[in-house]
RNA sequence: GGCGCGUUCGUUCAGUGGCCUAGGACACUUGGUUUUCAGCCAGGAUAUCAGGGGUUCGAAUCCCCUACGCGCUACCA
């Protein structure tokens, strides 16, 4: 690459709870990215929302990103050159920038009280006006705002937007944006908690500090790109391409959420998702193949990913397609694969457990394959439900028992033809010999299975 | 309400002024293989490219308006 600068991306999540599948998304594109031009890919922690803060999500987001394969090169665990990579650990670092960006004049100290700001919002509310901060503060003296600082008084910093002017920022995938300063709020940069808001921490200070060069975010944060450009020019700072990924939405084309979609990791593990199926998946969810192919591994996205490709059409993610794809994913899975993963999956159910611990396990595993959408699909296929059977199905059965009685070479050709008698002669169709023998409609070729299970097996599930 | 982004089959994606009487995939469906269900193979149906105006010899592709959807509008990220 004629450019020399390297290329370094990062993902912000905030250990607020378990890891949503949208910051996959969003490590996907980033760790791509880095790879395929020798970059850096980082994590940074965004625990500067004390209140929302839970335990244990850190580990898990690194949990989730090693299940993927999307493992970072820089973060809390791994270190790096710009360590601490913790926002809570860098505290030192956003005062003094905040105080960096007062003395440029780009920021002031605000001593409203909530009490003030919640009837403000209520006046401008109730006048039908945008409900915004006011600038109250915005025009007290430095000098006279530091005083009351020192004398102890609680204080927010907020961020001084230009007035009466256009700001244009550009974001990589949908071009230039323009947007009326006087609509953009003075916002909050520094809480009164002392911590920072996302807008100074991590937007400007982080990204400029840690040399991210392509910001992707989701496009949620579109409507703040503004006054993380001001800040950016304020300090005279170098920006980052800024790349907005289009949202993940629900069927009812809502933001992907918990209450109606499936946004956490530990669900798509628990189902029995394989994490590339999942990466595959989420690649097309805002970037398509030159050749329109559907099914690609990640080394194949790295060699064609370019972030200017991403489209900005947020579309629906579709639980259906995905399975389809996982179906695809365990189709292609080695015998030893597979039976790695299913091991892993059933280690606490003993039913499951077995079947493969079984020695006929090989032949049961290659009759499964092609019927599995998810790894969990593999205990309905092999484990028998109970059943009540219906009159007509006991005769069948009677029949059945039978014709196995009489065979005397148990094997997969003799038990087909045991099977095709008690067809014949009662009229019915084959899935009720299914349901008789397992307990559902349809499932593994029989002849196959029972020669595996056993002449003994099938006769005394039948008697039952 | 304000601001921003978006709008091609039910869903997803291709398409960047003529190759589009719009193509692929999921889902749906017909047939074949067959002991069920899958899988596999061969077919099928489904889109006046949100609507309306322009620009152009020519528009899904460029411009404008409207409608609709979504996002943001916190001392959360």
């Amino acid at each position: 690459m004629a450019d020399t600068k390297n290329i370094r991306v990062r993902i912000a999540p905030s250990p607020t709870g378990y890891p949503h599948i949208g910051t996959i998304y969003q490590a996907l594109f980033d760790y791509s990215f880095a790879k395929k031009h020798n970059g850096v890919f980082f994590v940074r922690i965004e625990d500067t929302d004390r209140a929302r803060l839970v335990e244990d999500a850190e580990e898990r987001i690194y949990a989730a990103l090693d299940w993927f394969g999307l493992t970072e090169q820089e973060s809390p665990r791994k270190g790096g050159p710009f360590a601490p990579y913790r926002q809570s650990e860098r505290l030192d670092i956003y005062k003094k920038y905040a105080e960096e960006l007062i003395a440029l004049g780009g920021a002031y100290y605000c001593f409203c009280t909530k009490e003030r700001l919640e009837q403000l919002h209520q006046e401008q509310q109730a006048a039908k006006k945008p409900t915004m901060y006011d600038k109250f503060c915005r025009n007290l003296p430095v000098q006279e705002a530091k005083k009351r600082v020192e004398s102890g008084e609680s204080f927010v910093v907020r961020l001084k937007v230009p007035e009466h002017t256009d700001i244009v920022v550009r974001d990589e995938i949908r071009g230039e944006i323009h947007f009326k300063s006087d609509l953009i709020e003075d916002t909050v940069l520094v809480k009164a908690d002392g911590y920072p808001t996302y807008h100074l921490a991590s937007s400007v200070v982080d990204d400029h500090l840690m040399q991210t060069t392509h910001l992707v975010r989701g496009e949620e944060w579109l409507p703040s790109l503004p006054k993380h450009w001001i800040m950016y020019d304020y300090f005279g700072w170098e920006k980052p391409l800024f790349f907005h990924t289009p949202i993940l939405r629900n069927p009812d084309k809502s933001k992907l959420s918990k209450r109606h979609g499936h946004t956490s990791v530990t669900w798509y593990q628990e189902e029995g998702f394989l994490p590339k199926a999942i990466l595959n998946y989420l690649a097309l969810m805002a970037w398509s193949h030159p050749e329109e192919k559907e099914i690609f591994s990640l080394d194949e996205f790295i060699t064609y990913v370019d972030l200017k490709d991403l489209k900005p059409v947020a579309p629906i993610f579709d639980l259906e397609k995905l399975k389809w794809m996982n179906g695809e994913y365990i189709r292609q899975l080695s015998l030893e694969e597979l039976k790695k993963l299913l091991n892993n999956f059933f280690k606490e159910d003993e039913v499951v457990m077995a079947v493969l611990n079984s020695s006929e396990i090989d032949l049961i595993i290659g009759l499964a394959q092609t019927r599995m959408k998810t790894i969990k699909d593999f205990k309905e296929l092999v484990v028998a439900e109970e059943v009540v059977l219906s009159a007509e199905e006991e005769k069948v059965a009677k029949t059945l028992i039978e014709e196995f009685e009489k065979i005397s070479d148990w094997n997969k050709e003799t038990i087909l033809a045991a099977m095709r008698v008690a067809l014949k002669t009662h009229g019915v169709k084959g899935s009720m010999l299914y349901k008789i023998l397992t307990g559902r409609e349809h499932g593994l070729p029989l002849p196959e299975s029972l020669e595996i299970t056993g002449k003994e097996v099938a006769l005394t599930r039948l008697k039952k």
